[in-house]
RNA sequence: CGGGGAGUAGCGCAGUCUGGUAGCGCACCUGCCUUGGGAGUAGGGGGUCGCAAGUUCGAAUCUUGUCUCCCCGACCA
């Protein structure tokens, strides 16, 4: 491609709406530029970047036994209803009628339409395992959309969706998944982390998320700094160890603490360490109260203590609830008398003479022993994991890292193929639900997770797999007629030989060119000017190191070819 | 949805407090000059100041309403 005949309309300055690094950069680089809030234009660039990575999604589902469909993006409401999921998906939903006023959405997500599919043709095992992906645009209407394609609206994903007839045939389908977005990943040159996830809304048994780890990612990963034990916050486990402490048994005293309702104040106010206060959560459990004792320094997770309770929803509850439920207002409540059902974390099994609240306006007791002023229904892992806390399978201990969620794999089960009928006939002419599993990878996250991993002050630096161009060719004065008879020649080799090039044959200062060849990331770069080639050279710079080296015209396409073969692995 | 901030030329911004008919840098167009890290020079084009209503002789500037965008939080496959 001739940069004077492509549309690459690079910025100098920065959009003032851009916070994160990969989004300033995608709009500086003319890959993208806004439509509205969270919805982005492709710009060409931009859409090769978004290609590369859509055919190295493609290449390795269809290893997998993948087959590609594209399904509808407007989807009827019925559907929707049949799964149950029209009442409950809520505002993300982007609903709307048609001229008949039925009603319709824009598709977020296709589960709903891949089971209508799969059940209209498939009636016997013989037919099955089948698994069925697409990459398409979706649309969810974030409440807060941000950091350009990394939380968009609209955005492109490929979902995969799995059918089969067994438990051991729908882990099967899940384990080759599993092990083809490993390659994905690595392909796209990333460096990510497979993590134990919650399955969330979504529904089904288990799950795993990939992770680009990166400062700006919006999840927080616990991940073990010794072993490959990841896992989601939600879902880390924190093992339950610690001795009794063997402090005498105090006398439970009552303290006055005027407007100290958080931990931090109390500990302030009583001169206590916060590890020596357990504060009770009250919460609602699908309707039910129970109080959830947590050590002062902990985090209470809600997801554990969902799980724990096999409840749909849990939420905390509020001050009028706690005040019915405990006597006290809120920030006062504690385990002693307190007549709800008590769970508590591992921790709390551990301390003696605690601090907790008193059931009573500005009251906390001091000196509260368990067993002896109260009693616990169940001790669980019930709070956050912090980084530091001991790894469950190996010695390590964790570390609290960030990254960006670019894909997701869950085990669905039957949760969509038993509300909407999806059953085939097995041998014995018996019919059954189809065991289904769910596997998405956001291609814009990726494509932007790749650029938060790489660049630098200058610009972007894209792994060879998912650069726009594998080559850039500088021409330093195109007005040089040896200069341009040598840069095009060049071009043309390499063409030939299947590189993908970009030909800066612009009539602009080399400073400019040099600054806009490193802000799009190319990973190599050729200069071509009257300097070199009087002595017969052209120079190679690497975008990544910044390397140069100069080499013979007659021996230059062929080193760019065979280090191009070599960035992609000797793929192609 | 709660809190905060911003809408003035393609981009980045000043001007708003104190009303007088819009400016700077970059980009763009023309000429000269220049060609190994965003040159220099001379000239030029481009904005109903987000939108609407109001106050006023006069509104980018004051008032009210409204829309959009950004940040923090809550939420989230």
């Amino acid at each position: 491609m001739r940069y004077s005949n492509y549309f690459l309309p690079t910025l100098k300055e920065t959009p003032a709406d851009a916070e994160v690094v990969s989004h300033k950069l995608m709009l500086r680089s003319g890959m993208m530029n806004k439509l509205a809030a969270g919805i982005y234009n492709y710009l060409p660039l931009g859409l090769r970047v978004i290609r590369k990575v859509e055919n190295i999604v493609r290449d390795c589902m269809n290893e997998a036994g993948a087959i590609e469909v594209l399904m509808a993006s407007v989807q009827p409401a019925e559907l929707w209803e049949e799964s149950g999921r029209w009442g409950y998906y809520g505002n993300e939903l982007l609903r709307f009628k048609d001229r008949h006023q039925r009603d319709f959405c824009m598709g977020p997500t296709h589960e709903e339409v891949i089971t209508d599919i799969v059940r209209s043709y498939v009636k016997s095992y013989r037919q099955l395992p089948v698994n069925l992906y697409q990459m398409q645009t979706k649309f969810r209407d974030e409440v807060r959309p941000r950091f350009g394609l990394m939380r968009g609206r609209e955005f492109i994903m490929k979902d995969a969706y799995s059918f089969d007839t067994t438990e051991e045939g729908a882990n099967n389908s899940y384990q080759k998944m599993r092990n083809a977005y490993c390659k994905i990943f690595e392909a796209c040159g990333l460096e990510y982390r497979m993590v134990d996830a919650d399955s969330g809304a979504i529904g089904g048994s288990f799950s795993h998320e990939f992770m680009v780890l990166a400062e700006t990612g919006e999840d927080m990963v616990i991940s073990c700094d010794k072993c490959d034990y990841a896992a989601n916050v939600e879902k880390a486990i924190v093992i339950d160890k610690g001795e009794v402490a063997t402090a005498p048994m105090l006398e439970v005293k009552r303290v006055v603490t005027k407007a100290a309702h958080t931990v931090a104040d109390v500990a302030a106010m009583l001169s206590l360490p916060p590890n020596q206060i357990v504060k009770t959560m009250i919460v609602v459990a699908d309707e039910v109260l129970v109080a959830v004792l947590i050590r002062g320094d902990h985090e209470l997770n809600e997801a554990k203590i969902k799980n724990l309770l096999g409840a749909a929803v849990v939420e905390l509850a509020t001050a009028a609830q706690i005040v019915e439920a405990t006597g006290g207002p809120i920030g006062y409540s504690g385990p002693v008398g307190l007549k709800l059902p008590i769970y508590a974390d591992n921790a709390v099994k551990y301390l003696r003479n605690i601090c907790v609240g008193g059931n009573e306006k500005e009251i906390h007791l001091e000196g509260v022993n368990l067993e002896r002023d109260f009693k616990v229904r169940q001790f669980a892992d019930l709070r956050n994991a912090e980084a530091g806390d001991s790894c469950p399978v190996c010695t390590g201990s964790y570390l609290n890292t960030r990254g960006i969620e670019v894909g997701h794999i869950f085990k669905l089960g039957t949760k969509y193929s038993e509300a909407m009928k999806a059953t085939f006939l097995d041998a014995d002419g018996k019919s059954n639900d189809i065991i289904m599993g769910c596997y998405g990878i956001g291609i814009g996250r990726t494509a932007a997770a790749a650029i938060e991993q790489n660049h630098d002050e200058n610009g972007i630096i894209f792994p060879m797999a998912i650069a726009p161009f594998h080559v850039i060719i500088t021409m330093v004065n195109p007005k040089d007629e040896e200069v341009a008879r040598a840069s095009v020649e060049l071009y043309d080799d390499l063409q030939k030989a299947g590189i993908e090039v970009l030909l800066d044959d612009r009539d602009e200062r080399p400073g400019a060119k040099f600054k806009d060849a490193d802000l799009i990331g190319i990973p190599l770069r050729v200069t071509v000017g009257a300097r070199g080639l009087k002595e017969g050279l052209f120079e190679l710079q690497e975008r990544r190191s910044g390397e140069r080296e100069m080499l013979p015209i007659a021996e230059t396409a062929q080193t760019i070819v065979s280090r191009v073969r070599k960035a992609l692995n000797l793929r192609g």
